[in-house]
DNA sequence: TAGACTATTTTGTATAGACATTTTAGCAAA
DNA sequence: TTTGCTAAAATGTCTATACAAAATAGTCTA
């Protein structure tokens, strides 16, 4: 069984439900901490702290004497492709295929539960695929899918269609983060992408929105004598 | 007079200043719970508030029967931002400083013309330099700038301003361009870095335009454990 | 000596209550 | 009408205490 959650992550994960379903909208005033607690059964600083956290973390702001509110999110600018490999790889001429390693349903742990920002323990889509272009490896990808926004997820032919293509058809990606490093990886993954355990590997940990909806966390790791990362930026107003 | 700050900053205000300091080092042992709560005359539930909102905010981390120990932050920036070292070093607290190991003036050769849009054996200034965040080398900067945009680019202190700053304050920033690897380094390069040549390094290479001007060329090494990049985009339009 | 148990240290979560501060709304007085 | 006072609603801070959970070091036992 699946450890009992706290409870101030219980009311956490409630009040981001109500947020990132949009049953909340921007600037709409949440329970008071009282009533929240009340409702859950818990202390008043059981409940402060459930919300500390969020304000903390940007889904909510507070004002003494007037309530606690969720924050309305700035827009910002610039442009950047979410990518397809598979694109890609045929814009150069070249072959494209993949070998699926993995394709399951999983109960998020901390770290995924934490990074796709469901709750402990609940399902989540969990594939693992190899890309090629003209048989060689050019990446690993790793990725969790929050089940909620892309259900058919797991049945997809994907060499027809990549995961990436997967999401962007389920709903529309309105933000993407990426954090990128040079590494060197472990001696399975070396494997899987045809190299050895000290050649220098570009990792992506690319996370996916819609809306205020978090889709999916990917870690892509490309060899790094087989990968470029190519991005351009061009600011109108500058 | 201002109005006393509540206990639980005074005790985040100390401790940052240990951290941002130097005193306390990554991975240091910070005092525990109770020993803060007393120094400070607060209840162990104080301290405890203001652990937990720097442990959110990524100063510390904390394991349950060990302690709570100095984060060791890897260093992140905007991939797609005009992004300045210096103040990236300086907003985490740490001193910025560099070295300058190249300042003249070339003939264009022709990868140079090529990449810098200009004319084979046209005199181009050239400048190496390495960044240094708390005496420890995070990158070294090879860059090449188009003389005729940035007159005054040699006679800079490059301490006082980066090599960057120099270009924005000549003239508008419009489009950037990024290509991003993973790749082994030269032992001259590793040397300057205070790596060794199996250390996985973040290459990048980024040219600057304005309007339709090539200004510069600069090509960025950074040791792959010391260094990530990130950069979140949003789309309002999607 | 290896393994199991135990005590200690430290953080993690939770409670019930207290008082302070900020903001608004409503009411009363000038 | 304007001003000032007061009450209320809501968050902000703080305490003293309790027990749970995790990690470690030491001790006892087979």
């Amino acid at each position: 069984m699946a450890t009992t959650l706290p409870h101030y992550l219980q009311i956490q994960h409630h009040l981001l439900e109500k947020i990132q379903s949009g049953e909340w909208p921007a600037n709409h005033q949440i329970p008071v901490e009282e009533q929240l607690a009340k409702d859950f059964g818990v202390s008043r600083m059981t409940a402060n702290k459930a919300i500390r956290d969020l304000v903390q973390q940007g889904y909510l702001t507070r004002q003494a004497g007037l309530g606690t509110f969720v924050t309305d999110r700035k827009a910002e600018s610039p442009l950047l492709d979410v990518h397809n490999i598979a694109d890609e790889v045929r814009s150069r001429g070249h072959d494209y295929r993949n070998d699926v390693l993995t394709r399951e349903v999983i109960a998020a742990d901390d770290e995924i539960a934490l990074r796709l920002g469901v709750r402990l323990g609940s399902q989540v889509f969990h594939t693992c695929l190899v890309h090629y272009e003209n048989d060689t490896p050019i990446q690993l990808e790793n990725r969790y899918v929050n089940p909620r926004w892309v259900p058919g997820y797991l049945e997809t032919d994907f060499n027809r269609q990549t995961p990436n293509e997967v999401l962007v058809a389920a709903c529309p990606i309105s933000d993407i983060e990426h954090i990128v490093e040079a590494l060197l990886v472990d001696a399975e993954t070396a494997e899987w992408l045809a190299i050895d355990t000290t050649t220098p590997c570009l990792s992506m940990i690319r996370r996916t929105w819609s809306g205020e909806q978090l889709i999916s966390y990917a870690r892509l790791i490309h060899p790094g004598d087989r990968y470029k990362l190519r991005s351009s930026v061009h600011r109108p107003d500058a």
